[in-house]
DNA sequence: AAGATATTTGGCTATATTGCCAAATGATAA
DNA sequence: TTATCATTTGGCAATATAGCCAAATATCTT
């Protein structure tokens, strides 16, 4: 098990598992936008909408751009949102357990390798 | 912004956003396996494991079957693996900020419309 | 029934996350 | 320069999460 990628891994999806930023990155799918208009999507405080901000930045989600006194923030991969649909399909009622595997296990687990 | 179905959304990406429970997501990719084989793989203690497993089943992710003494855990839905992979795009450097938006904004954001 | 094995649950502490307020920074306008 | 607006940062209290141990449950074996 690499620990450390998969830590990695983690940081960045948990960075998309929080329901303010989550929404701020579909709104972001339309294009870039400022601060302001995030936090009037999300309705928290300013300082709230911002360290979310800087959380989805680091962790190389989103990227942002000064012009003036605004700040626009912009997502940095569109694969991100083929990434949320999916989470569409878990939140519907899926089948039979052990029907939607990926790849079948060679054997049949008749009992369990361990110790 | 529909908070309940982000908040749903959010539980389901909160509960991938962990290495141990990442770990063992992917490792569900080959088939199911039992709980001790899980914790071989993430190398913590076998109540802590279990508690990361129902984690996972609650959010929808993993389902689980019981055979003799066994519990045998299975992914529910393969979409999970194409998601994860995405993430890997995340992880290599992207190009320019702004580039990769998936829809161009209509307008131009000249200023911000805010207030 | 008693012992062994696999897993879950309860309970506890350590640590991390969240969200607000207040203050700081940076840019623009007067 | 002073005032104003947009945003970030620091700090703090409330809450949530993680991981360990010990005990409980369930199944199988003898």
């Amino acid at each position: 098990m690499k620990t450390d990628a998969y830590k990695h891994k983690a940081s960045i999806i948990k960075a998309l598992g929080h329901p303010s930023r989550l929404a701020m990155v579909e709104f972001l799918a339309d294009g870039e936008r400022c601060v302001c208009e995030l936090q009037q999507l999300v309705g928290s405080d300013m300082s709230t909408v911002s360290k979310h901000l800087t959380l989805l930045k680091s962790a190389g989600i989103v990227c942002d751009r000064k012009q003036g006194q605004w700040v626009y923030y912009s997502l940095r991969t569109p694969c991100i949102m083929a990434f949320l649909d999916c989470i569409e399909g878990v939140m519907k009622e899926p089948g039979e357990c052990g029907q939607c595997v990926v790849a079948t296990r060679t054997a049949e687990p008749a009992a369990c390798e361990c110790a």
